[in-house]
DNA sequence: CTGAAAGCGCTTACAG
DNA sequence: CTGAAAGCGCTTACAG
């Protein structure tokens, strides 16, 4: 239509090449006026790129975890969305067998790189990892291997909250975590444990009455269960910091029906800022992870790998802010 | 390698078609031995189907919706693997414009069919319904429009619950809904006036000081203006059904705010038993949605649907079914 | 029951 | 700067 060969369209939609203003122009009217959108099949067959990048999720994180993951997988559609990419969603158990269940799109080169959020099988990311398809991790990473990833500032976050709780001249501060490990609850409880050690509390931080650390996915039972070990051996605690803000939920269901008031009491903070965090009684102050933005950069990086595949390996730390509500300071408001 | 033609090959791979049992066994014995994969964009571009299927969301229900929707999207990933097909998700504002924002998988014909969770634009679904694409909804309808669904049976779980608050003795409950645009809420609120009719009730449910409907997207907030509003005109309200466990959970901050006992002087009852509904204080009695399995329905219905075009539409009820919880309750355990 | 051949709609060297 | 041609890896009538 626009009398041109289909090769001449070809490099005007691509943009790579050179065709003359003149040409590009008379082409790009016809596309326009016809809604011409090439087929992504012919395409992908011809290029050997896919257009597809692929998000690996555990199905416990995608059922259970209060919109956290599915935050960061929003961010990582929009993203994808600007740059006319599609993403393929998988779960997987955490109990695979490997090759046998690992994702389809994989095993046929459906996708061009792979996101994975949060914790899955070790066994399934060296995998992937040695099948050299591009990969970034969110929220979670693997010591010995080389990976892109995309973490949350845990240990910056841990230290704002152990300043907000000192500054209102509280010291004898516990921790309550599960899932050692996670790579990013670790970091929560070494976060507490370095601040606390700054702040010239580090014989608090390093006594084991202090804390409670379960080596399991954490649930509000954890929280639950952990809080009442605390309070058995210290009796006079003051404050209690979170792995996360479904632990310090069960914190306060614990301290409600020990009669402790909160935050008269016991002041509790947890970290995530997922969506319940602002019902719970009172409102749980928490560290805020912004989990759209996890996704959005996860997706450029991905891509970016995918484009120069040889440039180094690199983590981005996203930055987190603490969010005060009532579990933590004096009431003034009436929302308790 | 088998000593056969591709051919042959593709007839063994699809199951189309006549071979015989000896060639077929060795040609699957090489597949097997090489772990040979079709190309899935070649099979694309020869076939015309994709394998694919678009699952549409908007980011408000993605992002925020106590994982609620994200249970779907896991029951329809679950399914569609059991079909070696793939799920391309794309998250829609409620402020679209069409054509400029639809899905882009639905402009390059890049999926067979569509999956549509919650509640969406209208004019994006009959825009869509007019190009003829085989959609399924889920936990959504529009009334003038033929398009399968797979919807939770919302009339028998309201009536379940009002029974089990009439099976105490209890007559004067009220309701606290939202939104009332989307089909389900309203279901809700139907099922409430009905189930009370039922009971020789219908005196109370028809009147509006027992209850409370706002025309938007349901929030905590919303229950808790709604519980206050009801107490004004009712002092003595006995318990009150929720069109929601969000809503209901707003009813619950409100009453403990107010220095009603829970389930003492008002019980409450939720719909949806998302994640949360356990941790409240107290846990919540709620009717349970199976998300999950219409997850699953909804891509069987759809795969259906693009297998045989041309049957009939047809409409899925998942039953549901009441949670017994503190809320609703008197104490019999340790749990408040 | 099986094979030869065309064709799906693009991209990409290559030649000019 | 532009076009002719090959080729990506399958499927599907069609012939035998």
């Amino acid at each position: 239509m626009a009398g041109v060969s289909t090769s001449t369209v070809s490099l005007v939609l691509s943009g790579k090449g050179y065709v003359s203003d003149d040409t590009r122009e008379r082409v790009q009217k016809v596309i326009d006026d016809y809604n011409y959108r090439p087929l992504r099949s012919a395409r992908q067959l011809a290029s050997d790129r896919t257009g597809n990048i692929g998000f690996i999720i555990s199905d416990i994180h995608l059922s259970k975890s209060e919109a956290f993951y599915s935050r960061i997988l929003l961010g990582a559609e929009l993203e994808a969305r600007n740059h006319d990419v599609y993403i393929l969603i998988s779960t997987v158990g955490m109990n695979i067998e490997i090759p046998k269940d690992i994702p389809r799109f994989t095993q046929s080169r459906d996708v061009d790189g792979i996101i994975i959020a949060g914790s899955v099988p070790k066994k399934l990311v060296r995998y992937l990892h040695n099948r050299d398809i591009p990969i970034v991790l969110v929220d979670f990473n693997i010591e010995d291997l080389k990976i892109d990833s995309v973490i949350m500032d845990n240990r910056s976050g841990m230290k704002a909250a152990v300043t907000h709780l000192i500054d209102q001249g509280i010291e004898r501060i516990g921790f309550v975590g599960g899932s050692y490990h996670h790579p990013s609850i670790r970091e929560r409880f070494e976060g507490y444990q370095l601040a606390m050690e700054r702040a010239g509390l580090g014989q608090i931080a390093r006594n084991p009455d202090f804390y409670y650390l379960e080596d399991s996915e954490t649930t509000v039972e954890t929280g639950k269960v952990g809080i009442a070990a605390i309070l058995k051996k210290v009796t006079d605690l003051q404050a209690v910091l979170c792995a996360n803000d479904t632990t310090a939920t069960g914190c306060l269901l614990q301290l409600n029906k020990l009669g402790k008031d909160v935050p008269g009491e016991v002041k509790v903070v947890g970290f995530d800022d997922v969506n319940y965090a602002a019902i719970t009684q009172p409102p749980l102050t928490t560290v805020h992870v912004p989990k759209v933005r996890m996704g959005v950069e996860a997706t450029k990086m991905l891509l970016d790998k995918i484009e120069k595949p040889e440039q180094g390996y690199q983590t981005r730390l996203i930055p987190v802010e603490l969010i005060i509500r009532g579990s933590s300071v004096p009431v003034n408001g009436q929302d308790r």
